[in-house]
DNA sequence: ACCGCACCCTGAGCGC
DNA sequence: TGCGCTCAGGGTGCGG
């Protein structure tokens, strides 16, 4: 499940491998939920553009192109994005994982790699690829804006106590779904929503108008610190996600709370419990945080 | 304004 | 062995 440190990675990686190339050709699958922009569309305009930047809000990406197009791009929970020819078994379907194993041949074209770029110096294209297609892919004409984008808060790399402690008052929601919400903090997902509020110490359920200034400093700063290891780690591949370089992330391996029902706390040793906060599934240490 | 919830999608895992 | 059910959750939109 891709959140800010896994399309930080991504950009960081891809920027140097596609910056500065021009697109020769595009190719779609079908029409579907995932294309914002019809795919044909896509296919005529995308031809000759030139990618002059790739950047990040929130989980979005942006790709520069001439003129001041740009193409946005969000991958939704399956969505992997990567350079042609990254090997990886997340990157295969399993029926053709299991015929590959059996020493079956070649794997057949795969039906949920949705955009395929190929630039025109003839190295290694771009992919998109994503199983559910709660992705996203938009073409924006020069100085076009995205209501997605519009609407996002801060970015939650540069987040302070002050602002969340500002956003949380008068709100009685749990201060977990406050942290999700992209309105006022871009980039946070489920899983470093749970281990934000462990390294500060805070009960995901507790009404945000209940967390102190000081714990909204302890807080902000825990969001920083855990997104910034992340991005450090290569992110977490816990699903689907993997590195433009086919790649896993290592953050998983530094979880404390996250998909942990059950586990002994690293502090205390107590059982991690699992709730459910807004419909998303909760993992806190009933011990270390209150 | 605020908040809870249904929905979009597919594959994994489970019980029978 | 295989079928059908539930769950996973980022984001949008709607109804109360």
């Amino acid at each position: 499940m891709p959140e800010l440190p896994e399309v930080e990675v991504c950009r960081r990686l891809l920027a140097p491998k596609l910056v500065g190339r021009r697109i020769a050709s595009v190719r779609c699958g079908p029409p579907s939920y995932f294309f914002l922009t019809p795919p044909r569309r896509l296919e005529q305009s995308l031809v000759g553009e030139p990618v002059t930047a790739l950047e990040r809000q929130g989980k979005y990406l942006l790709m520069a192109l001439g003129e001041g197009r740009r193409l946005l791009l969000h991958l939704g929970m399956t969505g992997q994005l990567y350079i042609a020819g990254a090997r990886s078994p997340r990157l295969i379907r399993r029926v053709e994982r299991e015929r590959l194993a059996q020493g079956s041949a070649a794997v057949e074209s795969d039906p949920h790699t949705h955009l395929m770029l190929e630039f025109e110096d003839g190295g290694p294209g771009l992919r998109f690829r994503d199983v559910r297609k709660f992705g996203k892919v938009r073409l924006l004409a020069a100085g076009e804006s995205d209501s997605r984008l519009d609407k996002l808060g801060r970015d939650a790399l540069s987040v302070d106590g002050e602002l969340l402690f500002a956003a949380s008052r008068g709100r009685k929601v749990p201060i977990k779904t406050l942290l999700l919400d992209q309105g006022v903090l871009a980039g946070v997902g489920n899983i470093y929503a749970d281990e934000a509020l462990f390294l500060a110490g805070i009960r995901p359920t507790r009404p945000a108008r209940r967390v102190t200034r000081e714990q909204c400093a302890r807080l902000a700063e825990q969001v920083r610190r855990v997104l910034e290891r992340s991005i450090e780690t290569g992110g977490s591949s816990i699903s689907d996600y993997i590195a433009p370089d086919g790649n896993d992330g290592q953050f998983q391996n530094e979880r404390r709370v996250y998909a942990r029902e059950g586990e002994a706390c690293g502090t205390c040793a107590s059982v991690i419990k699992r709730i459910v906060i807004a419909t998303r599934s909760s993992h806190y240490c009933p011990r270390c945080q209150r």
